[in-house]
DNA sequence: TGTACATCAGTGAACGCGCGTTCACTGATGTAC
DNA sequence: TGTACATCAGTGAACGCGCGTTCACTGATGTAC
């Protein structure tokens, strides 16, 4: 069932995956039957970005089952997208931009996921609370995203690995400025700011990391994970009122 | 200039590395040269562990230089190592085989560490500060045992980081139970003990990777890390008497 | 609305390459007498 | 100490396979008139 919706030319394949299909069943919104008017007549545009997608969805896939980035091949991606190997060219130049492009996808489900987060704000009895909810919501919700990030972090390419790096320290900074408006850290410096923040940053980076280990089907598991990960931050909340920066 | 010191057969390719010669060079207590009569007859189980040992390091190599390990190949890792692809297998039945034997390796770097660590002992004042300084100091000596533990423990095949997540339990385990026996820590609910020996150990394992992601002569940037990582320590026991367990 | 041409996403054959693994082998070391 | 045989770490040729990349192509969609 192509998803581009001309006739196959080779019907005696029909039964072959075609581009977007096979990656996309998680893409919920394309619930387009085959009698759906909008799904018979696709700009080339539309079909063109559905094929983009596919490629970029099997390599998530592909990731999130346990294969590193590195051992992705180009033929393996384009053969679970439903496309021809040549067809890749179409849309990156190698795997390397591809996975790029996944960091970029992928950080922009999590700056999601903080703007939810701050917007979530004013409460502060809960908000650690709160915030390790929303930091478990989202990684169920976008569980190959995160997987992505976590496993590329540490795998092949160069460029990847600090493409990533340099996003996460990104967001350490915006939490230490975010602190900084905390009337207990206005004296803090700078350095003690980035110190705390990364401290914070890399208990919920463990949380991921745990959420992801721990089997889709373990609700209790799961609900042990976010307590703990609770705890651990509010015990370093608790001391930041005790700490003297700048000594 | 091959290790094993019988005359080559084909005295036409004596450029090309032999086996444990490549990758051994870091193994200063090699310091045989070729007139020392103890080089010149080495019985059959010492050529094989060799052998054995210069796979290993340049498996080892090959990752530190950023390879994952699931990217890494059989005849990759033979040829640096100066042996034939099929003399592979008189040592190890894959290259999952191998890995973990490098996990047993490297955690027996660890291991040694952590003794090293809790002979230190008794000075509570400078506990925190000796503890880093001693992490610092391991992962600069042994960067590549610590490189792989890092890298397999998000790459590649399952067993392996699985292998790992189950040794990094354990040593969290052994930290709560050292962690029992301080005073203030005595009333603690074994949850709350792992919640604590957790935050200590994601700190020191983002510690661990802060410091392989900075090169090698870069001494103060290391400094720096070394300084935040104690600071942190230190503000999580900071809130250590603060908490209440068991609520 | 209809026609002629341009664009371009996807095709499929072909290539050379490095891979893991098999196999029969070699020859130095080890051991039994 | 000397000889005959066994062991076994390492060799090298060969295999079939999946890989990334090239190339000329096809045919539906887009556009200009």
């Amino acid at each position: 069932m192509p998803v581009n919706k001309r006739a196959p030319r080779d019907g005696h394949r029909g039964a072959a995956p075609r581009a977007g299909r096979a990656a996309t069943d998680s893409r919920a919104a394309d619930s387009g039957r085959d009698e759906d008017p909008q799904a018979q007549r696709r700009t080339q545009a539309e079909r063109r970005e559905r094929t983009r997608q596919a490629l970029l969805d099997a390599a998530l896939l592909q990731m999130e089952a346990g294969e590193s980035f590195d051992a992705l091949s180009l033929r393996s991606v384009t053969r679970a997208a439903g496309v021809v190997p040549t067809a890749f060219y179409r849309h990156f130049s190698s795997m390397d931009q591809l996975g790029l492009a996944l960091v970029d996808e992928s950080f922009r489900t999590l700056r999601a996921m903080l703007r939810e987060a701050r917007e979530a704000g004013p409460a502060p009895e809960h908000i650690i609370q709160r915030s390790v909810e929303i930091l478990v919501d989202h990684v169920r919700a976008h569980r190959p995203h995160f997987a992505f990030l976590t496993r590329a972090q540490s795998t092949g390419n160069g460029a990847l690995r600090h493409a990533i790096r340099i996003e996460i320290r990104l967001f350490t900074s915006e939490l230490a400025t975010d602190l900084a408006r905390l009337p207990v850290l206005r004296e803090w410096t700078t350095e003690d700011l980035q110190m705390v923040a990364g401290l914070l940053v890399n208990t919920m980076t463990a949380t991921v990391e745990a959420i992801l280990d721990v089997p889709l089907s373990a609700p209790e598991a799961e609900a042990k994970i976010s307590r703990v990960a609770e705890k651990q931050l509010r015990l370093v909340m608790l001391a930041v009122p005790l700490w003297r920066s700048g000594d």
